[in-house]
DNA sequence: CCGTATCCATTCCGATACTG
DNA sequence: CAGTATCGGAATGGATACGG
């Protein structure tokens, strides 16, 4: 059986996940999100293999979150740039990386920060806040699911958590 | 060469994502914070093969994102629930889940939402915002690095993104 | 019910060589 | 510089059988 039952899961985060859940593609959208725009420049970032970040490129433009643009300097060839369903990735690195400096860090031994670009300061956690902004914690939060729409159309599925 | 020159990275993402960027670890983690403690309620709602949940479920515990505890209910068995580091894990899932109903299902089509427990209502987006709350655009976002600390010690080091 | 051990197929990845 | 083509090794994943 392949793996990839998930493409089309009914859980948005496994849908995702499908998406950007390999190892290198978030990686790729972090460089890009801070500049980078040409194959050989994350090829010497990542560093990984040409074929590899090729497949990577591809997939990533095929799910409409790069684009193929014309050079911005002279040259010939062609660049990569996130779209904005890309750019919105950003939010997703930021708790990426919250959850890391917090966690997976000594004190002290984290040197690089996002920051604000005006006043240069590091950015305010990110919060889960309810609807009207009052901040929530893990066990305030619940998951509904709405019953499938309109009358029986599909096969009856399993809640998809 | 190996491909977990990652996990020391330099960069949280980087490191976050060697914990917890595979495939399966972050869709167990999502479980757990729905309640879920027993590898076979795992199992079941995964449907992977059971020793590939062995492996992640031993490298979560490794990590410190889940811990083993004695079974809630009368059996002999052990539990997955996870610790506090991975109950921190919900802002990413949340990210993720958000960025994934925005953008990969078609107007209605998603069923499913995570809500504030007290009156149901779904969550509020997540907002990157500067340390005095001002929401911040992703071209409003840098990346610094502080020198390395102390003096020449170590050899010098590309910044890490 | 909770795993472990084994086997096999597939995929992934890195290295290298090659093209325009 | 920006890829494509190919190759071999490693890791991954699924199925199944087995043990506590």
């Amino acid at each position: 059986m392949k793996r990839r039952s998930l493409e089309d899961s009914d859980c948005p985060i496994a849908r995702s996940l499908d998406r950007i859940g390999d190892w290198w593609s978030l990686l790729i959208v972090r460089d890009a999100l801070l500049g980078k725009r040409r194959f050989g420049d994350f090829q010497k970032s990542l560093g990984l293999a040409k074929n590899i970040l090729t497949t990577r490129l591809r997939k990533l433009v095929a799910d409409g979150v790069m684009t193929l643009a014309p050079a911005s300097d002279g040259s010939s060839y062609q660049e990569y740039v996130l779209t904005e369903k890309g750019r919105e990735l950003l939010v997703t690195l930021v708790a990426l990386r919250q959850w890391g400096e917090r966690h997976l860090f000594a004190p002290g031994e984290c040197d690089n920060f996002l920051v604000d670009a005006e006043h240069g300061e590091k950015l305010a956690p990110l919060r889960i806040a309810a609807k009207d902004g009052r901040p929530l914690r893990y066990d305030e939060v619940k998951l509904t699911s709405r019953p499938r729409s309109t009358g029986a159309r599909r096969s009856p599925r399993k809640t998809s958590h």
